[in-house]
DNA sequence: TTGAGGCCAGATGTATACATCAGGACGGAC
DNA sequence: GTCCGTCCTGATGTATACATCTGGCCTCAA
């Protein structure tokens, strides 16, 4: 594998799981130096995490990590909604019924994937990955789902700050069921106004988590760097 | 300047102009000695514009100028649609009345501007980005604004194809009167469906003038380098 | 003649040396 | 004592040498 690929891959995902905090100076002889490749390899990643958001130029010409505040998120979610209902509505109007019909008969049955035997819900999120990947396919719009992959490492960071409690998962799985639902019966409107409403619904369980955990807890771990 | 941006906006406004026709190959070695940079900035600019759309990566590993059919040039519109009716929806809600007020008062005697002394229409075009700064600066939403910048440039090179008569662009200029005049009401909805229909009028008019031009002429000038 | 296989040319990917710049510390002058 | 200027240190920006890969062409055998 190509080494601006790792790098990029290693770095996006300390950002995201947050062992590099929201803050950290990324310089590039250090962070070189932590993954093992040389700088320009590392210049790549460092560049495209910053067209993606999960980096920032600081002062001087440093990347740093960037922030995710209650309003980040808030403004991360406008975007995500401009860009996931318009995929929704696309997707509506062109996707082939079966697929969402199948879908959401899953989603219909997703309160099973919940068991508490599976802490990870590693099939509810299976489920939810394959929900992506088909409205991906059905909108069949190259431009949106560009924006919509470099936008999806930011969800992933901010989902990590929601707690996934087995109440707001089954919501969640009814939202998705009724998005699926109005995709399959090509309901253009119906699709973009139910993912908007599991937007607005995740949006809300995301900021209460984070209102809960800033007044005791910093919100991700705060340790800088790797322990060589 | 550093050098990486000077490559960058050349290589730009190259593609964006049509000197550099859609599938020329953009080799490193090649377009970092026309543009009198090393590989190292040259590269970094590459990446940037695949960032953008404005190239892709083609087989084996290089990059070629991307192509911009009418296919294209509507799944860029399904994008714009979805960002700038957002961003028209979020302006309405946060933006000053007084700005958009004098936004719509302007475009409104924008005829005016339309006269055939200034074949340019310098002065219109300014009132346009008199607007879309305006719209950037009200919505106040930093992931919209970069997924915006980001697609400018296309929008830009889909722009060049369409034939500026007057004709649409007093029809144009009514419908950013509408535009403004709804984010001036504090009216989001209306906002919304104005920037809707102003888009839709815009595609519609780039690919008349698309299907004409592609019958006895090619979209862009095909000279794929320089003359040395 | 046609197909497969390997060789070669030229590209990209990586590492590193050098140039340049920004920030800070130190010292001197007022 | 404080402020300003200079120098220094360490970073980033750039250029280039080297490694690796890709694709095409040529050769040879069936």
């Amino acid at each position: 594998m190509l080494a601006s690929e790792r790098a990029y891959l290693r770095l996006r995902e300390d950002i995201v799981s947050g062992r590099l905090a929201p803050g950290t100076a990324l310089g590039e002889v250090e962070q070189a130096a932590r993954l093992g490749v040389s700088r320009t390899p590392l210049r790549e990643a460092l560049r495209r995490l910053g067209a993606e958001g999960l980096c920032v130029i600081g002062k001087g010409r440093t990347y740093t990590v960037s922030a995710i505040s209650p309003d980040d998120v808030r403004h991360l979610f406008e975007l995500r909604e401009a860009l996931e209902c318009q995929a929704a509505r696309l997707a509506a109007m062109r996707g082939q019924q079966a697929i969402f019909a199948g879908l959401a008969q899953r989603f219909g049955e997703a309160a099973a994937l919940l068991s508490p035997e599976d802490p990870e819900h590693a099939n509810y999120y299976r489920l939810v990955a394959d929900l992506d990947a088909a409205l991906d396919e059905a909108m069949a719009s190259p431009a949106i789902q560009r924006a919509l992959s470099s936008l999806r490492s930011q969800v992933a960071r901010a989902r990590r700050l929601s707690k996934d409690d087995h109440a707001r998962l089954v919501q969640a799985a009814r939202e998705h069921q009724m998005i699926a639902g109005a995709v399959a019966d090509g309901d253009a409107t119906l699709a973009a106004q139910a993912t908007a409403i599991h937007l607005r619904a995740s949006l809300d369980a995301i900021l209460a988590a984070l209102a809960e955990t800033t007044d005791h807890d910093p919100v991700v771990d705060p340790t800088p760097g790797t322990p060589a």
